[in-house]
DNA sequence: GTTCGTATGATTGTCAACAATCCGCGCGCC
DNA sequence: GGCGCGCGGATTGTTGACAATCATACGAAC
């Protein structure tokens, strides 16, 4: 018969589609840090009740995406300084790890779907178009742990890189030159492709030096977190 | 005044406590690796209606402990061969991470807080009491992202930890000798205090590698991954 | 003028009932 | 005997209503 992987119609829960807009909005900034979630207007909104609505939801608490507050409501997390630092540091070590395992796995393969992004974030940097820019290296990030292929990887890092967006909208960043950032990417690609670990994982975490550098001056990847301890293990509310 | 952290009574959500408890069972056992999670059985077992229950569940779902099937129900996920490397792979990324951070940070005091746990290691290994054990060594890995002061790889390490256990529950491990644990653990700790940073990223590694070795023989840390590319992202229904 | 108490509107938390879907079983048919 | 069909029970998905809590505005007392 050979029919290729006919899932039937809609597998995926109410919960699963509401949350995945949910986080879009989050990450397009239609929903600001701070911003409560009034159940009633985006029940609405989705054309849904109330329920499945607050079943999305639990799932962003969880991701650490969003604020739960006792009979007060949801709200989208404010990220303060300290959390750019913990973001960047988390990413580095997840894509880290991604790194490594595509590069023992298949460098080859991987290198050639990356090139694929690359292609694209050239594109955009030669159109100017900073936003399709922005697309392109967040997909770039993304195809990276997929690539890993590790599920808890790709998962972590989906949450660390609406976080990043957030950051990058939040703050004013000082962009360096498009042209740059194609090359930072070109030259982690290459490396992969060569098979040089060592010169991968440098670049990579020159990489991530060089973002947070711009986003919060002064702090560094693994350097001492400024943020309070906070009374131990957090409790998502 | 000086009334510290009054927090008042039930700060946390009802789904916030059930969430917590369902992931006890899991990890447990009381809830085994493809049990379904009946929603009545379990609504009237926490004394709540469906609706807190199924926000709860909602929480696991998007943690990955949970796998949810349109219209038949919610299961414990089931671990597959390549599920075990792909744990210890994350795990080994994420406290790695939180590994760099303490020994730039507070080496000193973070070592102070894991001898502690070490020294409860040891009691309970002297006592042969490998239920205590088990615990220990969970507390030490626990500690040890908790003292990154990163809310993130925190927040992942305490999923992980759960997978952990769930593989250590599913396959008859081959424990080493409790002194050797404790003697791996501890070396750790040493290298923190010694402020000896690529010696404790070596040792953290090789526990790592020795665990998946002892779970999974033939596979190895960072190794190709045995799993199936899957149809690209995740769901999670 | 400030502060406390209260009333009120809005929002969240919870529940029980209804609709839709799935599973297992028996029946009839080939 | 094997296969398709349909039915009944059980479970999940969704909804609207009710109870509890919070925020705000207003007024009284000091």
């Amino acid at each position: 018969m050979n029919m290729p992987e006919v899932e039937p119609i809609s597998r995926e829960s109410t919960a699963a589609i509401i949350a995945r807009q949910l986080r879009e909005a989050i990450m397009t900034g239609a929903l600001q840090p701070g911003d409560q979630l009034g159940e009633a207007e985006l029940a609405a909104r989705f054309q849904v009740s109330r329920g499945p609505l607050r079943e999305a939801m639990q799932r962003l608490v969880s991701e650490g995406l969003l604020r739960s507050e006792r009979h007060r409501g949801l709200f989208v997390i404010e990220l303060e300084p300290g959390d750019i630092y913990d973001i960047y540091a988390a990413r580095a070590a997840i894509e880290r790890a991604a790194l490594i395992r595509i590069i023992r796995s298949d460098p080859a393969g991987a290198g050639a779907r990356l090139r694929e992004v690359l292609a694209e974030m050239a594109g955009a940097a030669g159109d100017g178009d900073s936003s399709a820019m922005s697309r392109a290296d967040l997909r770039f990030h993304e195809e990276l742990v997929a690539l890993s292929g590790s599920r808890r990887l790709a998962r972590m890092a989906s949450t660390l890189l609406i976080e990043t967006r957030m950051c990058l909208a939040a703050l004013q960043r000082t962009d360096h030159s498009p042209a740059d950032r194609v090359a930072e990417h070109t030259a982690i690609v290459e490396a992969v492709e060569a098979g040089d670990e060592q010169r991968a994982l440098e670049l990579l975490e020159a990489h991530m030096e060089d973002a947070i550098t711009r986003l919060a001056p002064g702090t560094s990847l693994y350097s001492a977190p400024p943020q309070v301890p906070d009374d131990g293990v957090d409790i998502t509310g």
